[in-house]
RNA sequence: CGGGGUGUAGCGCAGCCUGGUAGCGCACCGCGUUUGGGACGCGGUGGUCGGCGGUUCAAAUCCGCCCACCCCGACCA
């Protein structure tokens, strides 16, 4: 390609609301360009690097057998209302009715319209099991996109989708999907770790997050350096130490005026923080029958822990969880700040697990300015629900050997789902066994998207000049770069390049060297080839990597092997990390 | 949805407070000089000042409503 023509040319300045260094330097080396919110247009360059990622995608699910097929991206709202998310996801699914008025909606992902040609596709045993995938565009209308690449409403993800007689079979295409999904980030250049997680809208019983991790990232993770546990903080387990043995103290209200928050009660009362009970106030969209009511949620954790919303979610069977307002809360008869479950009626109250072995804790009395002290599970209140809710912080101790555990953020780049039977059973997608029975299909979901991807790659190789892609998924291989005495022989290697193999960006404008070679950083080809008075007189070509500052120079008749040599080099590094991973639930 | 912020040329910004000719840098076009780390001179092109309404002789500027985008939170694969 030569560069007066390449459509998207590079901008000194990031557009000022561009934060992350990925965001300002892929629009800066004019890879992508924001239609609105969330969503990107991908300019050549980008359009080939995400190329490059999805023939990486392609390589690993097709080696664990994946057949790729194509699925639309506008489904028939009949079959997500016959699985029922259709009712169970909310504003985050764009819906709209065709001429006729039938409702559709755009594909978040795929596990229907799977599920829907498997039951119309496989009937016997002998069939199964069976792997497919696509490359597809997805439509999530998120409340907040961000970060450029990393998250976006508008997507492309490539979904894979595996199909079983039963849950051996699932374990195995599950397992072949943890280790695949290591070499497709790997192979594409970044680090990551895999954490478990929770199943979320898709459902299903059990769930690996690959999380590349950056400052960046939205998502908390728990990490044990000691034993190698590692979750979500929205699922993270931790022990719980139990509270020393105290013979129960006698109910007392007393007074505790300005003693609103956990902080200033501990303060007045001169009482450790873990001698408190901390309640929050949530409503919960639950199903009940076919019907949905709302709920308000009486959360109760120690006052020295968080409650952590997706477990709380999680423990009530929650569709959707929000804060309560004001007047919900009033109406129950509880204020805030001076909450207490004694006495309590019309909520569902949940304790944490900690509160029922927790003796003697100080609570709010249900009136401003008091609370009660020596509170006691049983004796003074019953839960309706007894679960662990509370938070993972840093420093909490791991659930598997106690040792402390650090966080971190992280980007979720990839998801793997057990998804069981869900869709399969919704749809009737059956397969009959060798003895004529009839089982539903177990399935499982993979996903990776590929623009998030390419923003964590540009998320982790840059320096203040520019960009510095991997050699498996850099746009051109070769950064081409013709100053004027050296223009007819750059035009010539550039014919020589090609013609063997090689991607070549030519830089064959008419501008300074210092603009030449400030956007050669910037667009961070992996390989620099420039020929110039000097570099002729030099006796070649002058040949530099983008991720050293090393230059040397190379005889012209050599450079096009040189390049060639140098860039499977560099493909060979990255495929030398491609290593087996031990598999950990 | 709650809190905060920003909308003026492709990008970065000034002008707004105190109403009166729409500006600067970069980019872009022409001519000339220059050519190994974001050159220089001269001359140019390009703007419904986010939108609608109001106040006023007069609105980028004051007032109201709306929209878009960004950040934090809620939310989310």
């Amino acid at each position: 390609m030569k560069m007066s023509h390449m459509f998207g040319t590079t901008l000194r300045q990031a557009p000022a609301d561009a934060e992350t260094a990925s965001h300002q330097l892929l629009v800066r080396a004019g890879f992508i360009r924001q239609l609105g919110a969330g969503i990107y247009s991908l300019m050549p360059m980008g359009w080939r690097s995400v190329d490059k990622i999805e023939d990486v995608m392609r390589r690993e699910i097709n080696a664990i057998g994946g057949q790729e097929l194509y699925m639309p991206v506008i489904h028939p709202a009949d079959l997500w209302k016959e699985t029922g998310r259709w009712f169970q996801i909310g504003d985050e699914m764009s819906r709209f009715q065709d001429r006729k008025g039938h409702d559709m909606v755009l594909a978040m992902t795929h596990e229907e319209v799977v599920a829907d040609l498997a039951r119309r596709e496989i009937q016997s045993y002998k069939q199964l099991p069976m792997l497919v995938y696509h490359i597809q565009t997805k439509w999530r209308d998120d409340p907040r996109p961000r970060a450029g690449l990393i998250r976006v409403r508008e997507f492309t993800m490539k979904d894979s989708y595996s199909l079983d007689a039963d849950e051996a079979g699932l374990d195995v295409q599950y397992r072949a999907h943890f280790q695949a999904y290591f070499n497709i980030f790997r192979g594409c250049g970044i680090p990551v770790v895999a954490v478990r997680s929770d199943v979320g809208m898709m459902g299903g019983s059990l769930a690996h997050e690959y999380m590349y991790l950056t400052g960046a990232g939205e998502d908390t993770l728990l990490l044990c350096d000691k034993c190698g546990y590692r979750a979500n903080r929205q699922i993270a387990l931790f022990r719980k130490d139990k509270p020393a043995d105290e013979q129960p103290g006698k109910l007392e209200k007393v007074a505790t005026p300005n003693a609103a928050t956990i902080e200033d009660l501990a303060n007045f009362l001169k009482v450790p923080k873990s001698k408190t009970a901390k309640a929050l106030f949530m409503v919960a969209t639950l199903a009940e029958g076919e019907k949905e009511i709302e709920k308000l949620i009486f959360a109760v954790v120690r006052g020295d822990m968080e409650v952590n919303e997706t477990k709380l979610a999680n423990a009530v069977k929650a569709k959707e969880l929000r804060t309560a307002r004001a007047e919900e809360i009033a109406a129950i008869g509880a204020v805030p700040g001076y909450a207490s479950p004694i006495g309590l009626k019309g909520a569902l109250v949940v304790v944490d697990d900690l509160i029922p072995i927790s003796p003697n804790l100080v609570s709010g009395a249900n009136e401003i300015g008091y609370h009660y002290l020596n509170v006691n599970y049983e004796r003074d209140y019953t839960a309706d629900l007894v679960a662990d809710i509370a938070s993972a912080e840093e420093g909490a101790a791991c659930p598997r050997c106690g040792s402390p555990m650090r966080t971190s953020r992280g980007v979720e780049v990839g998801h793997i789902f057990k998804l069981g039977t869900r869709y399969t059973t919704a749809l009737g997608a059956n397969y009959l066994d060798e003895s004529g029975k009839e089982h539903p299909i177990v399935m499982g979901s993979y996903g990776i998207g590929s623009g998030r991807l390419l923003g964590c790659v540009a998320e982790e190789h840059h320096d203040d000049k520019g960009l510095i892609w991997p050699a498996s998924i850099a746009p051109y291989d070769v950064h081409l770069v013709a100053l004027r005495a050296g223009y007819e022989q750059a035009e010539a290697l550039y014919g020589q390049l090609r013609q063997a193999g090689l991607e070549v960006l030519f830089d064959d404008r008419d501008e300074s060297p210092g603009v030449k070679f400030n956007d050669a950083d910037l667009i961070g080809l992996p390989i620099r080839l420039t020929v110039s008075e000097r570099s002729l007189k030099e006796g070649g070509v002058e040949f530099k990597l983008r991720r050293s500052p090393d230059r040397s120079v190379t005889k012209m008749e050599d450079v096009v092997k040189e390049a060639a040599r140098v860039k499977q080099l560099m493909l060979d590094e990255i495929s030398a990390q491609l290593v087996a991973v031990p598999y950990e639930e």
